[in-house]
DNA sequence: TTGTAGGCGTTATCAT
DNA sequence: ATGATAACGCCTACAA
C-alpha cells in the first residue's frame, strides 16, 4: 500500500491537516514543522495522490483533447503545441482520437466529462449542434462555430482561401482545380472554398471543384480523387489544395504523368505542415502554434470564470516555394 | 452540484449499495430494481463519477503514455494505433510529450504515478536505468531495452538495416552513407547501424557515418547535417537514412544539386512513415500498427498480473520504391 | 435480494 | 499555529 498523508502525520507526531497543509503551502505553519514534515515525505518516499486531490478539490487538471486523427500532420503539431501549454499551466492531457467516428465521438466526450476534466478542446466534429451544446464544460473548438456560446480558434480560411487563388490567377493559371479532402466537413474550412469561388468568379477563370466525402480517413483515396481530375481534366494548370498532404498527392501523380512543377502545373497547399516532405510546397500556412496556445488560453479563461470572445481567428501567411 | 449515486438511491427508495451494484452488474438484484434504477439514472442524467470510482478501487484505467514529439510522424502513427488498442479494452490515454526534454520527462512519470495511472507506455528515454527501474508501475518501452525485468516491443532493428544496407550493396553503391538523427539515441535502433557496419564491411565497399547530436528536435538541423555529409564526400552513391525524414532531407538536397535520384545516387529511409510525402522512398517499413497493439497487450499483461515477455521484436519489411 | 458502515486519500470548516 | 471531523462520490465486506 503506498504511502499517504496519515502516515506522515503519524511518523511526524502531528494531524493530517497540518500535512495537507504543508502539501498546499496554506495556513500558518512554523518553518520548523515544515522543514520536519518535508523530511518525512522524503524518507517514507511520499507522493500525492492527484485522483484524492481532484475529488476533494473538484478540480482535476486535466484537459480532454479530442481530434480526428492524432497521426495527421496538422493535428499532431497543433497537439504538439496544446500539449506544451497545457504542461505549462499545470494541465495534464488526455488524448482521445476520434477517427471521425460519431459514436466514438460521443462515447469521448461522455467519459471525459465522467473523468471530471476541466474542461474540452475539440478538433473534431462530427455531432449535432445541439450535442455540443450539452456538453455543459468548459469548451472550445477548433475551425468550428457551433453556436455563439461556444468560443473557437480558427485561423482565417477566408483570407487564405484568397491569398491561393490570387497566387495562382496571378501566375496565369487559365483552369484551376480546388481540392478538398475528408478533414473539410467543417464549417470554417469552407470559407477557403468560398474566397476560391469569388476570385475564379470575379476574373473569369475557369475552374474545377473536387471534393472527397466525408467518412473517416481513407488516405488512399486521396489516390483516385486525384488521378481522376487529371484524367477528365487534363488541362488544369493550377491546383489548390485544401490540405498540404492532398497537395502532395497532385505533386506525386503529376510527376508520374510527366507534368512538371511549376511548368506545366502550379500546385499551392494549406497548412503549413513541418516534418514530412512538404518543405518544398507553396502553401497557406496556418499560424498551428499560436492556434494551440490560444485554445488552451481560451480554455483557461473559461475554467477561470472570466469573459471568453466567442471567436478568435489568427492570421494565415502564403509561402510561396517550390510548386508555383 | 452533480448527481450523485446518492440522489439516485432516494430517488429510487432504495440505499446506494444497490445503485452501486447496478451500476457494476455484480450481485443479485430484481430486474425490476434494475429497470427502475436504470430509469431513475436517466430521468437524472446521472453520470458515475470515475475520480471516485478510481479511487476507491484503486485503479484508473488510464495508461500514460510518454513521447519524445507527437507531431513526429512515426510517434503520430504509434500513439494513433495505441490509442486504438487502449479504448477497446477500456483505457484512456494520458498524453506525455517529453521533448526529450530530461527534466520534463521525469517531472511526466511523477506526474503519471501521481494521477494513479495503471501502466505506462515509454517511447522517450533520457533518464538513467535505475530511474526506469524506480517507476514500480506496470511499464513498457518501445525501442529500448532497459533491462530485463522491463518489456520492451521493438521491431527488428538488426534486420532492417542489413536489408537496407544489402538493397544498396546489391543495387551497386560503391560508396555507401549511413545518417542518423536525434531520434536514435536509444540502444535498439542502434542495431541498424551494427548491421550497416557489417554488411560494408562484408563487402568491403566504402562508406561514411553521420549522427547528429541528441539534444530536442531540431528538424532544421537534418538540412545542415546532410548539405556538410554532400559537401564532404561528394562522390557518395548511396545513402541509408535511419529514418523517413532524414531521407526526404537527403533526397530534396540531391534535386537541390541536380542529383538524379535513383540514377546518381540511391536513398533508403527507416520507418515507413505515411500521409506524408515519403510515399515514393525506397524505406524500412516498421510494423507501427502492431508495434503499437502489442505495447498495449503487454501492459494489459502486466497490469493483470500474466507473464510477460521481456522481448517482443516484430518484423520489418523492405519496401523498395522510387528511390533505389 | 438489499442495507449498514467503514474506507479510498485529500481537502475544508470549524474549533481551540 | 494546529487538530477533529465532516465532506468528495463510490465500493465493499459484513449483516440482515
Amino acid at each position: 500500500m503506498a504511502v499517504t498523508i496519515k502516515d506522515i502525520a503519524e511518523r511526524v507526531g502531528v494531524s493530517v491537516t497540518t500535512i495537507s497543509r504543508v502539501l498546499n503551502n496554506r495556513g500558518y505553519l512554523s518553518d520548523k514543522l515544515k522543514k520536519k514534515v518535508q523530511g518525512a515525505m522524503e524518507e517514507l518516499n511520499y507522493q500525492p495522490n492527484e485522483l484524492a486531490r481532484s475529488l476533494s478539490r473538484k478540480k482535476s487538471n486535466v484537459i480532454g483533447l479530442i481530434v480526428p486523427d492524432i497521426s495527421h500532420p496538422f493535428f499532431g503539431q497543433l497537439t504538439k503545441h496544446i500539449e506544451y501549454y497545457a504542461y505549462k499551466h499545470g494541465y495534464k492531457l488526455m488524448l482521445c482520437n476520434s477517427l471521425l467516428n460519431k459514436k466514438k465521438e460521443k462515447e469521448y466526450i461522455e467519459l471525459l466529462r465522467a473523468s471530471q476534466v476541466d474542461g474540452i478542446i475539440m478538433g473534431s466534429h462530427t455531432m449535432k449542434v445541439e450535442d455540443y451544446m450539452a456538453i455543459k464544460l468548459p469548451l472550445v473548438t477548433l475551425d468550428r462555430r457551433i453556436s455563439d456560446a461556444i468560443p473557437y480558434v480558427s485561423s482565417d480560411n477566408y483570407k487564405g482561401g484568397a491569398l491561393a487563388t490570387k497566387l495562382l490567377i496571378r501566375k496565369r493559371c487559365r483552369k484551376i482545380a480546388y481540392l478538398s479532402g475528408s478533414l473539410q466537413l467543417n464549417l470554417l474550412a469552407k470559407q477557403r472554398h468560398d474566397a476560391f469561388m469569388e476570385q475564379v468568379g470575379r476574373q473569369s477563370v475557369d475552374y474545377v471543384v473536387r471534393q472527397t466525402d466525408l467518412n473517416g480517413f481513407k488516405y488512399k483515396e486521396y489516390e483516385a480523387l486525384v488521378r481522376e481530375l487529371f484524367d477528365e481534366h487534363p488541362d488544369i494548370d493550377g491546383v489548390f489544395a485544401s490540405s498540404d498532404l492532398l497537395a502532395l498527392q497532385v505533386v506525386r501523380e503529376s510527376r508520374r504523368r510527366g507534368k512538371s512543377i511549376p511548368g506545366d502545373l502550379k500546385v499551392i497547399g494549406y497548412d503549413g505542415i513541418q516534418n514530412g516532405g512538404a518543405e518544398e510546397l507553396t502553401t497557406i500556412e496556418q499560424p498551428i502554434q499560436e492556434m494551440g496556445k490560444l485554445a488552451v488560453l481560451r480554455l483557461l479563461q473559461q475554467m477561470a470564470g472570466e469573459e471568453t470572445p466567442l471567436e478568435t481567428i489568427l492570421p494565415v501567411r502564403l509561402l510561396e516555394r517550390g510548386t508555383t
